[in-house]
DNA sequence: CTGAAAGCGCTTACAG
DNA sequence: CTGAAAGCGCTTACAG
């Protein structure tokens, strides 16, 4: 005696109309040829008759299950929120389910979140890898989201060339020494942020950087990233490469009493929930997250859709052939102007002004 | 001819080892009895070729889908990502996987994205409702996440005793007036979180609630919340529904020159990421996330064992009976002091300083 | 202790 | 245009 689902399916159908399941499912998919009469009938009967097609019986005999999976690093990051929104919206558009996975902690959990989404034969996965980390060769079709400048083929967005624009921003406002805030030097997207700003800087610039995640292990007690000194040496422009370490920058320098944007300018990236909200509100780069996750679902979508079917003579375990993801393609990224950029000061004064507050 | 996955399968190991399928799915699942030799070989060799046990085959046999459903008002929402990492967390521990479904938009679109989810067999399903919806019976075991005032049975952190944390503290410090911020007025959520706050402070306190999301809209272009202007009418604690409120009145006061904690105390809601990162770090109140999705999923687990196994002869659909979700349960949240609550200034003179700066 | 058989719901090549 | 049949991979009562 075996299970059954609770709804109605083609065989109770069939019996009420007296016809094949065969022809209620060429029917219902319209692929084998039925009279528009009968098909119409079937039709009209399965919705009065609340019909939903099992999953469960179609994947078994297609081999495709329907569902995409996706491995983030951390769902609580606020910089995955949205591209995990924009990959579930493209991925039902497309009529997919999304199986999610977080990868917390180390590489080995990433592995581990993998392997759950293979036994729950998803038919390809997006992945947004660990720092530093390589998706081998996985059995599956995979979509790499991750910096351009990663090995292999990825679909990001363009993090140098967006670095570039807030490099531009800040010259074109007259900014002569730029601290450009980051966090972690391993990390692919925040050097080519980083790079990019770089590369705008005329030859005569001052930068320095700031990889906060060592001031921290330095700094001892003090949360500070040491910003306010920075100002009194005459930097004028912060620009971070995330919009966490933005608002860091922008309430440590504002609780020191140097205004924003009078005395400096402050930038992020990402432009996170909070950037229009503060005052004043953060100049960004936004990711066009929309763009991304089509670009890796339908990647995703023609890999599944070239993909051998593999009949009953089947191969050992493993020995699936390389799967091609997408070739690696950059979305540009739009730069956001907001109050926390504003004209370089001309001098010092307005600085001595600022301090003067705390 | 029918598509087949491409790993080994039960039939394969049953041939390679001589012995029938039933046997290998025996000794695999540990339920009949197979003499302890014959299992061991039968569990090396599933393991040497990369057995998998396909959960489509699985699923179709036993009426499980091993797979649970996460409906999201909006994944972007920085509210929800912990949430969502919390039953990511707790469904896998148990075997389950988790599908989402953001119900991004209006109340049709969860209705859409619960859809979704039975058309793909989900097991149960988590729902945290757009603000005012009720969740209908839907035909499978569902867990509802939202505040305790909430009709209906519920699985939610106690937002009103949470207030009464935050409003004590308040008192504690010696603040006299607070202002209380608030988003929306429609969330159960939000008015549970004001009225513990009200309900600590002592009947000789002066106590205010700003709409934020209405004050936008009569605003026009200011986008400010007027705080500097209640700091002047003596206010000396804000006191936020929300951390993003927070934030915003944290930035506001800074920039109007006011400091936290000397001239205010801010305080928000939820610890989210940048609580401990701003200057000067927030005071807030941490939800235990773990133990509301572990309690959610576990009392889907429940309905999903006690679930009448249906037989061959199946109902029509929509005659499921009426599923019982998790009781109602409260979970404490964490008072979690961090600097930017002080001490109440004793008069007004810290208040002139602070402005003073600008 | 082990195996043959039925059947979950579906789709597809093939026969009529 | 329609239907009978096979089979995807699994589990479970039952027989031996």
């Amino acid at each position: 005696m075996a299970l059954a689902r609770s709804g109605p399916n083609l065989s109770r159908i069939a019996n009420s109309l007296g016809v094949s399941v065969a022809t209620v499912s060429n029917a219902l998919s319209g692929k084998g040829r039925v009279s528009a009469e009968l098909a119409e009938k079937i039709r009209s009967r399965a919705a009065e008759l609340g019909y939903v097609p099992s999953q469960a019986g179609r994947a078994l005999r297609t081999g495709r299950s329907g569902v995409l999976g996706l491995v983030l690093p951390d769902i609580a990051n606020p910089l995955f929120p949205n591209i995990a929104q924009a990959i579930e919206f493209a991925a039902s558009a497309a009529g997919y389910g999304v199986l999610i996975a977080d990868s917390r902690g180390d590489t080995a959990m990433q592995m581990e979140a993998i392997n759950r989404l293979i036994e729950r034969d998803v038919d390809g996965m997006v992945i947004v890898p660990r720092r530093g980390t390589r998706i081998a060769d996985i059995g599956c079709p995979v979509a790499v989201i991750d910096s351009p400048s990663t090995p292999g083929n990825t679909v990001a967005a363009d993090h140098w060339h967006a670095g570039r624009q807030i490099g531009d921003h800040l010259v074109a406002l007259g900014h002569e020494r730029v601290v450009i805030l980051a966090n972690n030097p391993d990390s692919n997207v925040q050097n080519d942020r980083v790079g990019g700003i770089r590369s705008a800087l005329t030859p005569h610039m001052k930068a320095e950087v700031i990889w906060a995640e060592k001031v921290e292990l330095n700094g001892g007690r003090g949360c500070t990233l040491g910003l306010a000194e920075k100002a009194r040496q005459g930097f004028t422009a912060f620009a971070a490469v995330s919009d966490l370490q933005a608002l860091r920058a922008l309430t440590e320098l504002q609780q020191a009493g140097i205004g924003v944007p009078d005395c400096a300018s402050v930038t992020g990236f990402d432009d996170l929930i909070w950037s229009p909200v503060v005052t004043p509100a953060l100049t960004t780069m936004r990711m066009d997250t929309t763009a991304i996750a089509e670009i890796a679902v339908s990647a995703l979508l023609d890999a599944i859709a070239e993909r051998p079917m593999v009949l009953s003579a089947r191969p050992a375990a493993k020995t699936y052939g390389n799967v091609v993801s997408a070739p690696t393609s950059k979305v540009p990224m739009q730069l956001i102007i907001r109050q926390s950029s504003g004209r370089a000061p001309s001098g010092n004064t307005n600085l001595a002004e600022g301090e003067h507050a705390k």
